[in-house]
This record gives structure tokens, C-alpha cells and sequence, in this order.
DNA sequence: CTTCTTTTTGCAACATGGTTGCATTTTAAT
DNA sequence: ATTAAAATGCAACCATGTTGCAAAAAGAAG
């Protein structure tokens, strides 16, 4: 529990949200920077009596209404992590493969004027897997 | 059916596979070039008594070998798309969200001379969703 | 083309996770 | 404190991943 109880519960209030315990815990666990956890690791972080279809609809409704972000990592897993100042979770992330957090990273930009003629790019998405900046001992 | 029976067989063979009926049924729908199913997509075209287990197993194999890739679109949505000439799905795909074809694009590169110093890049994948060059009416 | 060995299939079964409906509980506003 | 609206917990259902095993099919050998 990184921030506290009141910074979460503005931050729910802020998005339109009410602020019940199971809101809370969830993202109290997703706070921090580059914190991205699967819906199965956020569960075995609740309480072992916490119901699984009430997870699955808070992480659902956090997701509709922009609270958090749904990121893709290899096709299997579905991480989720607070979205931040970004509305959309168009922008590329980067995912270390050894601390596993997940990192926005608007820098990095895909080279759309390769596109072949006759092709219109609408959104794009983009997962770079790697060692980031804190595990690879520089800095 | 684009292919001829004889040229799925031996694609089949060249991989190390037996050419069993259904392996052939599965291969000659995604013959041809950008096509691009999900699981149940392949299981309708498929004769209605086939075993989803059987249909599991195929798509599998077929992974393993190297013979179709699995490509994510949404999080949701996972496709398999004959191999073609990339060992790796490491490449760009580009989605059309109208036709529903998938394209190789290795000539859209990511940039990661913007990666942040300290980070150690692995592997990226990226997918762009848009018009493709046929549906868009032009060429 | 029959026999034999190996591979593949079909089926039953179980696990997991998405999803809905509904009654009960909690929230927050009066 | 009361009350209307929102959220939760539970039962239940469905789709899909996954395994084990016996029956069937494929390919090799004679």
C-alpha cells in the first residue's frame, strides 16, 4: 500500500467512482510506477474470501471508465496498471522480463510512412520486452 | 480450398507433419495470402462433428512446428495465420478492420534508438490496425 | 494387400475464467 | 436515521484450455 487511503479514494471520486473497500485494495495493489499486475495476481493479493466475479466487474468497470489500462503481453497474459495521464492505451510499453513492470514509453514511435500506399493506419499497438534501466545495473 | 490437396500434402510433409484429414481440412482454409482465423472461426468452417479437442491439438502442433503464428489483435482476439516465409511472428502485422486480413509488414520498423539509456530491448512486437490498400478503394 | 507399430483421434472429464440474474448488503445523500 | 441507488456475494451457466486413455487411422514392412 503505497499511497494512502484518502489519495485513492479522491483518485476513484475523481473518475466518477465510489469508493468501496474492494476498489480501494485494488488499487491500492496497482499503485506505484510501472506497477502491472494480472487479474490472478491482483487476486492472490486480496482477501482469500474476496469473490471473483465482484474482481472481475471492478477490474471491468476500472477499465471502462479509463481507470485503468487492459496490456497485452504475449497473447495469454492480460496485465492491467493504472492509466495514468494517458487516456488511451494506445502508446507503446515496454515490459522487463526480469521486474516485471510495465512502462509507458510515448517515445518510442512506430514509422508509419512505410505504410505501402493504399493502406490508412487508424491505431497501433506496441510491446517491446527487454531489460529496463533499474535490472540492467546501469544508472 | 485454394490449394490443391497435392500442395497441402506436401507443405504438410516439408514440416515434418503426417497429412491427416483434418490437418489438410484446417491448412486449406488458411491457405492464401493475409487470411487470418481465429479458433472458432476455423471450427465453423470445419464439418460440424469435429472434435474441438482434436481441433485444440492441431493448432497446437502447428505452433510448435512453426507452421501457423498466433497473433493477438485486441487482447481478445487471437488469430492463427499460416507461417510464410518469417520463422519469427516477431515481425508487424497490420490488421484490416475491414476485410479482417492479416498482413505481414516487416518493413515497418520501430524505432529504438528512442529507447531510454539503461534499457535493453529483446523483442517487440507491434500491431497496426487500419484500412488495407484493397478495401481502401485505392490502386 | 495384410500385419504390425506408431501416431492421431474422439470422448469423457476436469479446470479456469467470462458472464448473467437476483437477492442482500453497502454507500452516500437527504 | 431514513431511504433510494449502487455494489456485492452467490449460484449458475457457458466457452475454452487441458489431460488421459481407449479406439481408429496412417505409414512401414513383409
Amino acid at each position: 500500500m503505497v499511497a494512502s487511503n484518502g489519495d485513492i479514494s479522491s483518485f476513484l471520486k475523481s473518475h466518477g467512482l465510489t469508493g468501496t473497500a474492494i476498489r480501494k485494495q485494488v488499487l491500492s495493489h496497482l499503485w506505484g510506477d510501472g506497477v502491472a499486475l494480472t487479474q490472478k495476481e491482483i487476486e492472490e493479493k486480496l482477501p482469500p474470501a474476496t469473490d471473483r466475479v465482484t474482481l472481475y466487474r471492478t477490474l471491468r468497470l476500472f477499465t471502462e471508465k479509463g481507470v485503468v489500462h487492459k496490456i497485452v503481453l504475449d497473447g495469454e497474459t492480460q496485465k492491467f496498471k493504472i492509466a495514468g495521464r494517458f487516456r488511451k492505451s494506445d502508446h507503446a510499453h515496454f515490459y522487463c522480463t526480469k521486474c516485471h513492470k510495465l512502462l509507458c514509453m510515448p517515445q518510442l514511435d512506430v514509422d508509419l510512412t512505410d505504410l505501402p500506399e493504399g493502406f490508412q493506419f487508424s491505431s497501433a499497438r506496441l510491446v517491446v520486452e527487454g531489460i529496463c534501466d533499474a535490472c540492467s545495473g546501469k544508472k
